[in-house]
RNA sequence: GGCCACGUGGCGGAGUGGUUACGCAGAGGUCUGCAAAACCUCGUACCCCGGUUCAAUUCCGGGCGUGGCCUCCA
């Protein structure tokens, strides 16, 4: 089965085709390092490895190139860096790393390349050079912008049409643009704002401008695919192919355009004025919400239990019942060997425009099916390996910070063998209760007593 | 105000112009000292109102609700 993908652009599935077999070459945007990534900023980051896993799959490990950047030149993190009292580069060095840790606890493959803003500067400054060259630029009070009017095509992927965005814009008008869409390629910077040299004095990058460049330097003027949240579709990728395509003659930047939903706090918008921002730090390493700390693939499966398209709420619930889910796995494959390929179902699933919620159903055919064949169980687990979302973790691994004393629990477990043996069912039971309490759950097998943390 | 998504059984969540996934929870059963696990059985749901159609949850229109963008938030 061929590779389908809704193309935003299109407002349809297409059959993916890409421009080299041998070299297929995805962009995603990546984060603005100023402050620790949300369960939002996750989304893509899963979604788009999950794509970039059976695009290695399908076309081979080495001819597949996945950029996701790095901005880190932005006037939040000036603002952030001045409000701490650090310099810019340790607040984004600081907050890059976290974001580097928390994308592999949540079992990401590492893109090919995580280009930094600060390492492209040269080719952003050529491009504008080239957008004003080419008439698709203007220089004003030492910015530089982009002139919306001198683009036939301009809202083509938002599906807007300049008179509707300037009808309902509330935007302040700075005097210097043309037209109020005009946006800032290059602004100027004084002091001792962070800046770098260019035609029009020193300053830096607008907003947009940095992801057309590094999309050009790492992956060409047109790439395959171009990933991110669906709250960038305007402005910020509308003006990336603006901009990319205005420098390139029309050429277009990316042939197939994806976009995640939204994410949502127990049915709620999450922001800091709600109260229910919620960082992945604290999902992984404090007990926030839902008082526990959840291991990074229980936050993964969560994240792929909806569509990517389709908003999701993130609820307690929803974690509680992954990771109950994730916890059986992990005791089904315990000791399992794994297949050579992924389950075909599954495979076939995600081809259908990443229909991961298909592609789980076919996951808990095989589950069944692994619990009395070995062959199916080394399906299983190189099946759960390939989406990310197994790595030989055991079952307590998932209970995350909630530690029992085993000795303890050992001895509990003697005691009621002792009493059973002695049929005082009611003492019996009185230590199972026990044992309830400090969360262990037993189990009387034909080997024996086994016994389980439970959430 | 303008533009755009989404609304499925107790919960989560695919999908489809007519045979209605899948998971969790729940009910009954086998089993068990009691349980658990395992196994078997059980759920005809698709926001509202019109329209198209032999037939709509699925297509079209309107309404209501939720959310997104237009305010550099993925």
């Amino acid at each position: 089965m061929a590779l389908t993908i809704y193309n935003t652009l299109a407002r349809e599935k297409q059959v993916f085709k890409p421009i080299d077999p041998k070299n297929v070459r995805m962009y995603v945007c990546g984060p603005t390092v100023y402050d620790f990534a949300h369960i939002g900023n996750a989304r893509p980051v899963i979604v788009f490895d999950v794509l970039f896993r059976l695009l290695r799959h399908t076309y081979g490990e080495s001819h597949v190139t996945y950029v996701r950047n790095i901005t880190d030149v932005e006037d939040k993190i000036i603002a952030r860096a001045a409000e701490r009292g650090v310099s810019i580069r340790e607040l984004t060095e600081g907050t890059a790393k976290v974001y580097q840790e928390d994308a592999l606890a949540l079992g990401n493959l590492a893109p090919s390349i995580e280009p930094r803003v600060t390492e492209t500067m040269p080719e952003i400054v050529s491009m504008i050079l080239a957008l004003v060259r080419n008439n698709h630029a203007y220089v004003a009070e030492g910015h530089v912008l982009f002139d919306v009017s001198s683009d036939p095509d301009y809202g083509k992927l938002s599906r807007r049409s300049l008179d509707d965005m300037i009808a309902g814009a509330r935007v302040e008008v700075a005097p210097y643009k043309k037209n109020p869409m005009d946006f800032v390629l290059w602004k100027p910077s004084e002091g001792d704002m962070p800046g770098w040299p260019s035609p029009w004095g020193k300053g830096r990058p607008g907003w947009h401008i940095e992801c057309s460049a590094m999309g050009e330097k790492h992956l060409g003027e047109t790439f395959d695919i171009h990933g991110g949240g669906i709250d960038l579709q305007f402005p910020h990728h509308e003006n990336e192919i603006a901009q990319s395509e205005g420098a390139h003659h029309g050429k277009p930047i990316a042939n197939y355009w994806m976009h995640n939903g939204f994410l949502q706090v127990e049915g709620e918008k999450m922001s800091k004025s709600l109260g229910n921002f919620i960082t992945i730090r604290e999902l992984l390493a404090e007990t926030k919400f839902g008082g526990q700390a959840w291991h990074g693939r229980v936050l993964r499966l969560a994240m792929l239990s909806t569509h990517y398209r389709q908003p999701i709420d993130w609820t307690v619930d929803r974690l509680l019942q992954t990771k109950a889910t994730l916890m059986e796995w992990a005791r089904l494959l315990h000791g399992a060997r794994a297949a050579e390929a992924p389950d075909g179902e599954v495979l076939a699933a995600l081809e259908d425009d990443l229909n991961t919620p298909s592609a789980m159903a076919a996951v808990y055919g095989l589950a069944g099916a692994a619990r009395t064949s070995e062959a199916d169980r080394a399906r299983l687990k190189r099946t759960l390996g390939f989406l990310g979302l197994y790595a030989d973790e055991r079952d307590v691994d998932f209970a995350v910070g909630q530690t029992v004393d085993a000795a303890q629990v050992e001895d509990l477990i003697a005691k009621r063998n002792a009493a059973r043996k002695a049929k005082n069912f009611a003492e019996a039971d009185k230590l199972r209760g026990d044992l309830t309490a400090l969360g262990v759950a037993i189990e009387d097998g034909p080997k024996g007593t086994t016994w389980k943390v439970v959430s």
